[in-house]
DNA sequence: CATGAATGAGAATTCATTCAT
DNA sequence: TATGAATGAATTCTCATTCAT
């Protein structure tokens, strides 16, 4: 059933052809079609999933208060998530041929809602005077969010082959705090550590 | 011949058939493989020749004197080449399916020095102690690399439905500025304003 | 459940796969197999079924006495019956895929007696010197049923685009009195008129 | 190329899949479409081919100066092309899948210039008081149609299982002159026996 | 060098049918 | 008796590739 589609995730995404998810879960290309009316519409399920699982992973970070530490636990969660769900990610951030489906969804509710927790967070970022070089949330956001893209699309797809592949964590994880430096409060505030 | 595959450029790659390509530059399918052993080597003198493109397209920068200004330029020179080209940028970030050829080669030197020219700048922004947050070279160069290719791939890739078309632009813009804060000198330098 | 199949006559012909069978009347579609060994099977009852309502639709024209009366009354009830069941019209005297079971049937007997009729009246007809033209009951009969199954072929499988939808009826009611004019008395009889 | 076409129209129509048209010309399915680009096209190809056939056999039967005789000779004409090219006249008049292409072609012109050809014969026969029962020429002309379309499809589809294949050809004919019986001039004209 | 013709593998999808439950 | 799940073969169509000319 729909709990099958998580075994194919584990899959390679891209040669994602029926034949080959209906060879993953031991199937027969046409069993599929019980189960789903389309290619399309296992794309748009898992896509769904995919940014309900973002969604849920996001819920903790909810929790915290100060909102420079709540967009440092935000960034953690989405590599966190992108790195354990490459196939989901590589779907939803990546892929070209989403699907009609998907395209036309009405319903980019999660992936709306997704956002626009980092985006409110970063409302609070700016009122706390914590980002520095721009005070308009939606280029805050995008920053970030294009920040955490590019480290995730960068591996998943294989581009760091000139990073030995031992040194990547440390580099992921530098590179994260890096980014998280734009939030580093003005001199002389005291708060000089906070995220992660 | 060579010459007749920017013209392919312009189509849509993912897109990119055999037929495709020959329809384009006018010739039939069969007479690619006098040219060309492979859809492979096709593939692969698209890259090189893409990372060629990218590699002339720095080279004014290195001129700059000024490491940050240089990063800086470096930066707008990586959005335009992504924006100008955006099926060769696919190609050469975030295709998936780049072909044997291209995995398998030794050649990544154009690759290779267009991220020296970056880590390089990165030496020297950091040597001027204008990287505040890392002194690593690799880090500082990765967390680069990752915003700007961020930046780009979510928009090649139309991930950003969510913002207005009218407002890319300006949001790209900022997005790029916001990413220089990083090399904002330590207050009391009066170096305040640097970047592009 | 042989009445259940009524309710699929009224789908379209030709899409009649198990499935859609088995859903107009909610049933699995493996459901059906319990009742038909087969496709075959079914489409040889509704074949059945089909000849066994001309039959009965015929029964009221039997007491009809003078021939050319009843003859005309029987291609009035062939016409009806073929636009009032299309499908079954189709299956019956249409389609080409009609199944082993149908083709090789020993029980053609309602089929038989359905043309029986029509030639018996039709041995009457010449025998009360109203067929003018042959005195062979076959071939009387056979070009009546073709001229009725001409009409109601061409309109069923919709070949008469050429002919403003608003006129057909009248054409059709038009061709089928021409068609009894075979049957006009010689003249002097006076009994000129006396068709449908 | 399209010459092979003729080939396939001996095959059985409505098993049409492009597997078997490839087969019965020795090709792989995949080559046809280096002719067509559909297989809507092909069937579309077939139709218009059969109609410009049917076209030029009604050639020679136009330059008969009486009417009567010329649609005697049409008639002939219809059955000698129906039964000469079953698969062709299944197509044109009896197939029901006849494919987008041939549904919303504009160009219906061939279709149309063999009707008007039957039409415009009707209309001088019954300008000739030839035509009893009716005066109209489109009533006159479906009729004619019918019948022959009748016999022609009774035939092709195999609805004669009850008459035994020795005697069809006597009963198409006597059948054909029967329908010319509606064309029998006004007793005393003299003028008793007329066609083929 | 280039073409026209063809191939073979594989894509999505549909359908009659089977079978354990 | 009926279902739900699954199969296997068929469908149309696309594409990289080859090869005689």
């Amino acid at each position: 059933m729909a709990a099958a589609m998580k075994l194919f995730l584990e899959e390679s995404f891209e040669k994602t052809t029926m034949r080959r998810i209906a060879q993953s879960i031991e199937y027969t290309p046409g069993a599929l079609y019980s189960y789903f009316k389309d290619k399309d519409e296992i794309l748009y399920a898992l896509h769904q999933r995919g940014f309900e699982m973002l969604l849920a992973a996001q819920q903790p970070a909810l929790a915290i208060a100060d909102p420079v530490a709540r967009l440092a636990r935000l960034a953690d969660i989405y590599l966190e998530f992108a790195f354990a769900n490459p196939q989901a990610y590589d779907l939803m951030f990546i892929a070209s041929k989403t699907g009609r489906s998907i395209e036309e969804a009405d319903d980019w509710g999660c992936g709306e809602r997704a956002y626009g927790v980092l985006r409110q967070t970063m409302v609070e970022v700016i009122a706390a005077g914590r980002m520095r070089g721009t005070d308009d949330p939606d280029v805050a956001a995008f920053t970030a969010w294009a920040g955490v893209h590019g480290i995730a699309s960068l591996i998943i797809r294989n581009r760091c082959r000139l990073i030995p592949e031992e040194l990547r964590p440390g580099i992921i994880r530098g590179a994260a705090q890096l980014l998280m430096q734009l939030t580093r409060p003005a001199p002389g505030t005291g708060k000089e550590s906070d995220d992660d």
